[in-house]
DNA sequence: CAAATTAGGTTTATATTACAAACTAGTTTA
DNA sequence: TAAACTAGTTTGTAATATAAACCTAATTTG
């Protein structure tokens, strides 16, 4: 088999790759919020999504604070978009 | 989190019932042709869902072979009908 | 001002899962 | 009668997911 990428079939990433699809730039409060994942499940998976270049992840300070943003790649966005076409096609959605 | 049925949310399991749901009735080794899967796996994820009254599973002999059948349950159309509806949500299709 | 709490994360330990190799049990073929 | 095939199941191992514990700095509270 092996047909939906492994790296898009798992909740969580699925949940942050399709959110950043429709914002182009969410922070990691932002994600926690719209995910509802614990902090420590999200930066796994950040970091995931990171390594395999699906997303960019930019760390700054925003007034004292330190802050991550993530945005979504060429990359991601097309490895997003043929999940979506392998999952369509098998659920014949 | 925990939005999308993680008994469905896994590609086998989730090729076996979708293809389950348009046909009504499939053999082990049907199922190892429109899955791909080796047996050992299929085996395994058979027994899964069958734990979770999501499908019937009928073992008899066919000729002098062991032959296994399977079935959607109601219970099974019920939770796929809702995990397509959760990913059709999440993934705004 | 010292202690407690909050912000914003990361590391790691554990439990669960997926998967294929190895096995079971019998059958057909040469 | 030995080899190869049918039709699966069991099980060992590796990979994965997850939250608890941790970290550092900032901020609030008594």
């Amino acid at each position: 088999m092996g047909k939906l990428n492994p790296l898009l079939h798992q909740e969580l990433r699925l949940a942050i790759v399709s959110f950043l699809a429709t914002v182009e730039s969410a922070d990691f409060k932002k994600l926690t919020e719209v995910t509802g994942a614990s902090k420590g499940n999200l930066s796994v998976q950040i970091t995931k999504l990171q390594t395999a270049k699906y997303i960019d992840v930019t760390k700054s300070f925003k007034g004292n604070y330190p802050h991550t943003d993530c945005i979504l790649t060429e990359q991601g966005k097309t490895e997003y978009a043929g999940y979506i076409k392998e999952l369509k096609q098998m659920l014949k959605l």
